[in-house]
DNA sequence: CCACTTGTTGAGCGATCACTCAAGATCATG
DNA sequence: CATGATCTTGAGTGATCGCTCAACAAGTGG
């Protein structure tokens, strides 16, 4: 049935992420590619058609990572709320360490891409919505438990959670230091925390 | 004297911010930018020096607008806290209308720099701490009135402020709902006003 | 061993990149 | 008006961009 395929996709799928997560779109060049996925032009072109596309895959292949990585730490917590702080301590804690102190890539791409370029912003949108949507499920689960008022609103606490979570990231880009990011990662995960205590003003005063 | 210039210097610069902050650095060609500034390229080269020459005046023009902004919203009150919370509401307010639903540029340069660029890094990086520190002055001054609790930390409140303003600003290039950004900006802003708050549960229950 | 299919190679394509510089344009002054 | 100084112009520089494709390599089935 012909040659087989000498490379592992999977590895240089990784790479490829690497890259241009560290580097960006625009800042990396083929040349910079077949140096990090040691393949020959003709050959990347075979495995994913142009440049643009083996960026989208890339970046599929980053939320895909992210997103499960995100769902394991969730499922240790029977608690939603307890579940969506846990997350984002572990989004602080592991800068430095398993992740580089580097902004989220969906992010650097929304905020890299023109508007000339919509297949890579439209990528990264779409993407962002997705976990944006977990967040407001997690959050609507906590309120149906219980563990928050009635009246909140999931929407609008997973919106503020995914703008503190791009802010948490993009500042692990500014300073090197982990134990700031560490700070503001608790600073987050308390204030989700402190959503249960805020039904006491509501409903507790019986 | 020679021949004067054509071109005023300060609309050019204007022009050439707007068109960076808009498209970023590596995506913005000289093509672009004599289009933008209505300047032949020698023209650029002698008011400027390069690209990249350009690109850091252009954003040290972006830092002196948007921090004399700043300077003149927290005038505008007596008390630190109060004025951090205006400039908060302020930067959720102006979006789409005196200001475009943009992430910050400091914020994009410095997740678009790759570590070969230092210069638009580090040019980034320091405007950005600058502003830091402005934040915990006024966090220290909030303290020192007694508006907030004495063992608060001002430089890991200012840490926080400036990563939810990374937060807003960047949620803001993610979705067009001028609603969202404002309640976004809303709640961090009475995060900052809830500080006041929490000095009661320390020294207030005498 | 041959025919066939599939993967790899890398020189090289046209386009575009940031940038230069000799020539021309436009001033103030003599 | 002539001169010198300064600014503007835009064709053109070499380098690099993303990408192609004919030639070659390596496997399978007969």
């Amino acid at each position: 049935m012909g040659r087989a395929a000498t490379y592992d996709r999977e590895a240089v799928l990784k790479a490829a992420m690497e890259l241009f997560w560290a580097r960006g779109y625009h800042a990396t060049s083929l040349k910079d590619l077949e140096r990090a996925l040691d393949m020959r032009p003709g050959s990347i072109y075979a495995a994913f058609g142009s440049k643009e596309a083996l960026f989208c895959t890339a970046l599929d292949h980053y939320a895909l990572t992210r997103r499960s990585a995100m769902e394991e730490t969730l499922a240790r917590f029977s608690s939603p709320l307890d579940g969506l702080a846990a997350h984002v301590r572990m989004l602080g804690g592991i800068t430095g360490k398993a992740l580089p102190p580097r902004a989220c890539m969906l992010v650097k791409t929304l905020l890299e891409a023109p508007d000339d370029e919509p297949r890579l912003r439209a990528s990264a949108e779409d993407m962002m919505r997705q976990t944006e949507r977990a967040f407001a499920e997690r959050f609507r689960a906590a309120r149906d438990a219980g563990e928050i008022a009635p009246d909140a609103d999931p929407e609008r606490l997973a919106a503020r959670l995914q703008a503190a979570i791009f802010g948490l990231r993009a500042y692990a880009q500014r300073t090197g230091s982990a134990d700031r990011i560490a700070e503001i990662a608790e600073d987050i995960a308390r204030d989700i925390e402190a959503l249960r205590g805020k039904i006491d003003l509501v409903d507790g005063v019986d």
